[in-house]
DNA sequence: CGCACAATTCAACACATGATGAAAAACGTC
DNA sequence: GACGTTTTTCATCATGTGTTGAATTGTGCG
C-alpha cells in the first residue's frame, strides 16, 4: 500500500531505473511479449507508465534491454569444448546448469525461450542460433556425424530447459544439479560419441 | 483476391464453419492464443469477424474448439503400458509419433503445447496432467522409483516436442519417424529401467 | 540563493481488439 | 410461390494498449 501520487521527483536516491527493469524481466519471463503490458510492468514497480518509455523508448526497446545479459554463450562453451570429448557430456551439462540456476540471469533466458516459443521469433533459433552459435560449438565434441547427432543433444537440453525452468514441472525443479548432471550427462554422452544406430 | 463483399448468405453450400475452424487451429499452432486475433481468423477463412462469433462464442470458446481432438491419451497409451517394460522406450515414442505426425492433429497439439508455455497455462501440465494422466500410466512401465523417472522421460519427450513441432529446427522435423525411434526410444528405456546413477 | 537538469506524473490520442445487434441474402419446406 | 430459418455482413461500442507532450517537483552546481 505505498500510496505513490505526488508529481514531479521523489526525495531520496532511489534507483528506479532498475526497479523497472527487473520488473520488466520477471513480466517478460512469466508471461511473455504479449503477455507483458507496459502498464502492468510500470505498476509493478510502483511507477507512472509514461516513466517506462522515458527510460527505455518502445516496447521492443524495453524487451531487448531486459534481455541484455552478462553471458555470451561462445564464451562459456569454450572450456568445455577445450577439454575434448571425454567426459562433455557431464561438463556440458554442469556448465549450463551454472548459467541457468544463477538467479541472476534466469529471468532473462527464460524470457528469451517464452518469447521464442510463442511468437514467431522461432526463426532466429531455428536458422541463425542453433547452427551459427551451438552447432560448431558441439560439433568439435561429437564422434561424427554431427548433423545427426548435435539435434539430439539439442533436443535433450531443451526438454530441461523446459521442464525444468519454463514450466517449472516440481520433481524437475526440486533435482539437484549434480544429480541432473549425474542422470543426464551419460545420454548427451551418448548421444555425442555413442555409435548411431 | 476473392473480392467477397455482399451481405447475406453466399450461394452453394460451402462449410465456412470447418473453414473458420480450420483457420483459428492454424493461427493457434502458429502465434499462440494472444497472438490470434480473431479479425486474423475472420481474415484467413475470407469471413467477416462476426461469423467467428456467430458459430463459436467468444475467443475462450473458440479456442478449446480447436483443440478438439479425437485423442484421449490414457487411451493411446493403454496398449502400450499393456505390453509391459520390454521394449517400452521405442514403444511408448513409436505410438508417440503416430499421434503427432497426423496432420489432422498436429495444430491442435501445437496450439496446446504453445499456450501453456506462453501463456501461464502451465499449471495445467504442472499439477493436472502429468500427474494425473502421464504419471500413472508410466508408473507401471518404470523399474522402481517412478517420481524420479517419470521427470526424466518426461524432459526428453517434451524437447523432441519442442524441436520437432514447436520451434520445428528442420534436421528435427527431417527426421524420418523410425529414426527417431531408433535414436531415442534407447534413452527412454534407459531412463525407464536401468539403473539410476 | 538561483538555475539548469533530471525524474516523475497527468492527461490525452490513436489504434486494435473482442463483442453485439440489426439487417440482408440464400435455403428448405409446405 | 410464401415463409420461417440459417448464413452472412455492416455498423457500432467499450475497453485496453502503446505512445506522446506538457506540467511539476526534487537535486546538484555555480
Amino acid at each position: 500500500m505505498t500510496a505513490r501520487a505526488s508529481r514531479g521527483r521523489r526525495p531520496g536516491a532511489p534507483d528506479t531505473r532498475a526497479e523497472v527493469l527487473a520488473a520488466a524481466r520477471a513480466s517478460f519471463a512469466e508471461k511473455g511479449f504479449r503477455g507483458t503490458t507496459i502498464r502492468a510492468v510500470a505498476a509493478s514497480a510502483g511507477v507512472d507508465p509514461a516513466l517506462v518509455h522515458h527510460y527505455f523508448g518502445t516496447k521492443d526497446d524495453l524487451f531487448v534491454a531486459a534481455l541484455q545479459i552478462p553471458v555470451d554463450p561462445r564464451e562459456v562453451l569454450a572450456p568445455v569444448v577445450a577439454a575434448g570429448p571425454d567426459g562433455a557430456g557431464e561438463r556440458l551439462l554442469r556448465t549450463f546448469l551454472g548459467v541457468w540456476d544463477d538467479p541472476e540471469v534466469q529471468p532473462a533466458l527464460v524470457a528469451l525461450v517464452r518469447s521464442i516459443m510463442s511468437d514467431d521469433t522461432g526463426a532466429l533459433v531455428r536458422d541463425a542460433f542453433i547452427p551459427v552459435v551451438i552447432g560448431p560449438a558441439l560439433a568439435s565434441l561429437v564422434a561424427d556425424r554431427p548433423e545427426a547427432r548435435v539435434p539430439l543433444v539439442v533436443s535433450q537440453v531443451v526438454g530441461l530447459i523446459v521442464t525444468r525452468y519454463v514450466v517449472a514441472i516440481p520433481p524437475m525443479v526440486a533435482m539437484p544439479a549434480e544429480e541432473v548432471v549425474a542422470r543426464i550427462g551419460p545420454v548427451l554422452q551418448h548421444y555425442l560419441t555413442d555409435d548411431l544406430p
